[in-house]
DNA sequence: TGAATACAGTTGTATAGCTAACCAATGGAG
DNA sequence: CTCCATTGGTTAGCTATACAACTGTATTCA
């Protein structure tokens, strides 16, 4: 009934694909959002709140949040900026730096099995139209 | 960093384009999954919810929670269905048929727009890759 | 025909996301 | 210097979503 609608087949597709990247982090205890903020943590020790939010595209409290949840499961520690007093460094623990090679292939792995199925020019197509219209509509 | 991604890519423009929808649906008092619910409703008067979770790809508790917001703004009813006990009709009201036009006309102004930025032709370029990918995980 | 199974919806509970409003630190402009 | 606007983060409150478990109605078949 939607079926032209790009709101509505994108939407669909996010909730679809969140249950694949659940599955490969269940495993780690962690849920999507979770493990890709903790990845972006490992991959950039020390990023300020703001700067994450922004790379992940989600708004501030959001990331307070979901900072909040991987402070709990000691992945995580915040640390104010020693340049700025309002902003708040982000490290990862000694054990999300063990969590960083198992993770990166975890989430590898799931990529692969789609690409698989779908093929991987059309993988390719579809990631960056998509990422050409967030860029557009930006 | 993780512009490789599908799923990330494809989530964070879901919410993008929420915000263009919740902005043409406010009027209407709606949110977008709102908006979206009722308009099927109004295309096909006495669906079943069960058909409706599958049409608007949702699970069903969340068909019923979206249902009661649509009920408690005297939007739809629902009827238990007489061919199965177990079934509900979920009916427009009176109310909700004015709203028909209006909403069909807003929903296609929000199209129009994104596509003006984007262009027709990706526009429908990514629509057609997204569905596909839709179907090949299905 | 009665018990077991299946199915449609609902309820409980949890996560993620947003906006608005708030607090605390910074940093200019007078 | 002092005030005020700006900025980074948090809190409050709301919606959407899912899964698991429950309720009540059908269906099947022995």
């Amino acid at each position: 009934m939607f079926d032209h609608c790009l709101y509505f087949n994108t939407a669909a597709l996010a909730r679809q694909l969140e249950r694949s990247w659940a599955e490969a982090y269940e495993p780690f205890g962690l849920t999507p959002p979770q493990g890709f903020l903790l990845r972006a943590v490992l991959r950039r020790p020390g990023i300020l709140q703001g700067q994450l939010a922004e790379l992940l595209a989600i708004s501030r409290p959001t990331a307070t949040r979901a900072l909040d949840g991987l402070v709990a499961k000691k992945l995580v520690t915040r640390r104010p900026s020693p340049v700025d007093g309002r902003g708040v460094e982000v490290h990862p623990t000694a054990g999300a730096a063990k969590l960083q090679v198992p993770l990166d292939r975890a989430s590898a792995a799931v990529t692969a099995r789609i690409k698989r199925v779908i093929g991987d020019v059309p993988f390719a197509d579809v990631v960056a139209g998509v990422r050409g219209v967030r860029a557009a509509l930006k």
